[in-house]
DNA sequence: GGGGTCATGTAATAGGTTACATGATTCT
DNA sequence: AGAATCATGTAACCTATTACATGACCCC
């Protein structure tokens, strides 16, 4: 909300945060917690990195240890504790997250932007395949939310899972259009596709076609600087 | 699609494998190529990193120098060119990009999944914002959509938006039934609500709540351990 | 002469991932 | 006895971002 460039961007500084508003923890209760209640599937979690972003969080004294357990020959535990910079920070950085939509870059959209370096006869097959992935992903989020209604779990704890397959959902008919789009459509669609991949094709072939610029013969590639290795 | 560890994650890298299947480039030129075909909107494009991508790029053998110009005083342009192993990747990649949705981590949905943290009545307001946010994202894409149509330039080149657009739609609409079953409802999304953060709320006002576990009075945060500064 | 843009890059740092190392306890 | 789980962390590495530095040319 207020300044849009945060100490930390790391889902898991934020999660942390989170878990530590509700109750001091060590480490490695913070993972079990995080696990148990399944948030790996909708936010970017690696465990890996727990004791890294810990101290990130030292560091920008968003918490502090609360006290160090040593029970027996067990290795200690260490608690920490939420800072009230740490809580205006989460609550400032769950603001934003929740009023202001940040542009993201899915890798299908790259790909989309990108889609005329394959030829439009292999983008069907590819679409197809995805196509009944996305199904497939539909059917698990189905089951999922079938077994919350199953345990009573109030819809609040399903939230996350409602807007994932929403955006699927979109993906998916979006992806539908497209594949009929390019099979019924021989010319509207693809107009501009094999142009776009002419100059690639002309300096592979050598090319007659008139419109090839700039790419004299003597440079086709494969001949030119392929060595065989270093 | 066959081997889903590449060496190379990062999206430059790929927009660059493209401009170079189109045909040798710089890397100057590859930049200003990029951002005159407007990448940046669909690929997350961080032209600081060019170089150091292309080094990674040299390194794995996807690319090689095709040639070294040198005119009067200026600085060198060093000429790259797609080597056989990289147009594989290219493929290889794209391919997998379009047929096998990945699962991405939005941060909407992250937040979402955290969402008890703030009082119901403040998301409503902060649901609110970005809404109206999203209208003029889209009202946006539409704009563009109608240039591009006015300029007569074949579908091709705008599929990627049309995919943005759908999936800001498909959020706006989710997050508009959100907020009315938020303003409408008041126990069957929001039971629960209180609930999840009552640890908190319990922690930070001593309370009297019978449900409270596990944290004695004496535990307290604010006046235990928060210290002044270092 | 000054500003923009062409064109190169390096250096420093932060960020994140992976793999490894340790050792006690508890369950089978 | 052996496996899983509890609980700590470090070290190496790689990626990526940021900022800086250089210098010529071109147009006003």
């Amino acid at each position: 909300m207020t300044d849009s460039k945060r100490p930390l961007t790391n889902p898991l500084a934020l999660a942390i945060l989170v878990l530590l508003y509700e109750r001091p923890m060590h480490p490695y209760e913070m993972a079990t917690t995080l696990r148990e209640r399944r948030k790996e599937s909708s936010i970017r979690l690696n465990y890996g990195s727990l004791y890294a972003v810990i101290k990130q969080l030292l560091r920008e004294k968003f918490i502090a240890v609360r006290e160090i357990l040593k029970e027996g020959k067990h290795p200690a535990k260490t608690v920490y504790e939420l800072r009230s910079l740490g809580e205006a920070e989460l609550i400032d950085w769950m603001r934003e997250l929740v009023s202001s939509p940040a542009k993201e870059y899915p890798m299908f959209e790259a790909a989309i932007s990108l889609l005329p370096v394959l030829p439009p006869e292999e983008v069907i097959e590819l679409l197809e395949i995805r196509i009944g992935l996305l199904e497939k992903t539909i059917d698990q989020i189905d089951e999922e939310e079938l077994k919350c209604r199953e345990m009573k779990l109030p819809r609040l704890f399903s939230l996350e899972s409602e807007y994932y397959k929403a955006m699927t959902l979109a993906e998916y008919e979006f992806s539908k259009d497209l594949l009929s789009d390019l099979k019924r459509d021989a010319g509207r669609l693809r107009s501009g596709w094999t142009e776009m991949r002419m100059q690639h094709l002309a300096a592979k072939a050598g090319s007659n076609e008139a419109s090839v610029p700039a790419v004299p013969k003597n440079q086709k590639r494969k001949e030119s600087h392929e060595r065989k290795n270093s």
